[in-house]
DNA sequence: CGTGTAAGGAATTCTGACACG
DNA sequence: CGTGTAAGGAATTCTGACACG
């Protein structure tokens, strides 16, 4: 199912940099709920994989005017078009490959 | 070829929190030569999964009393192997996919 | 609504070194 | 050789708030 891609391990600066996003828009998508990193011990922010690319499509839809709250309804459809297609793959590749007694 | 898995993003702390060992470690292996971290702009070290997954390695070996220079040996030679296996797994791929024009 | 910023404090990480063995 | 630890300093991150619009 899940992999790297959606363990919870890089902190905010890191996610800074590799979205270009300031500390305070990161930390405001989180506030109005387009996403939910992790939290250590301390209370320090960790993200995936998951969460940058949702971050820069939040950033992308950002310039072109979008509001968040209209952002967060995409993001719920594009969660529930990913799992479709995670399982069209997983058939897939059963066809292919799972069925092979031999 | 690489992806999320080699992407150095992950700072000591959670590597540690990750492997189970201590930060000096951590440090000490890679004065060893045994992995090689980035590094941010104000020196913090930043690891990959990939370099997680060495770690643990790292952590066995020592557990079974192998001394650092002897595994930074067989981490080479798990390199090798490595770059061996994902040819195969390419050539197979390729095998069953690649030549397909229909 | 979305984002910047200064504020004060707490937690993280860094390096070089001494200790023990 | 491998690891712990105390030391001092620098950089990171956190929260709540005020500002502007």
């Amino acid at each position: 199912m899940s992999s790297y891609k959606d363990k919870k391990v890089i902190s905010i600066g890191i996610v800074s940099d590799l979205t270009g996003l300031s500390l305070r828009k990161i930390r405001y998508y989180e506030e109005r709920g387009l996403l939910s990193p992790g939290r250590t011990e301390k209370g320090g922010r960790k993200y995936s994989f998951s969460d940058v690319e949702t971050l820069m499509k939040i950033a992308e839809r950002r310039e072109e005017g979008v509001q968040t709250a209209e952002i967060k309804k995409e993001l719920v459809k594009d969660i529930s078009r990913q799992k479709v297609r995670d399982e069209m793959i997983k058939g897939q590749l059963n066809a292919q490959f799972g069925l092979r007694k031999r």
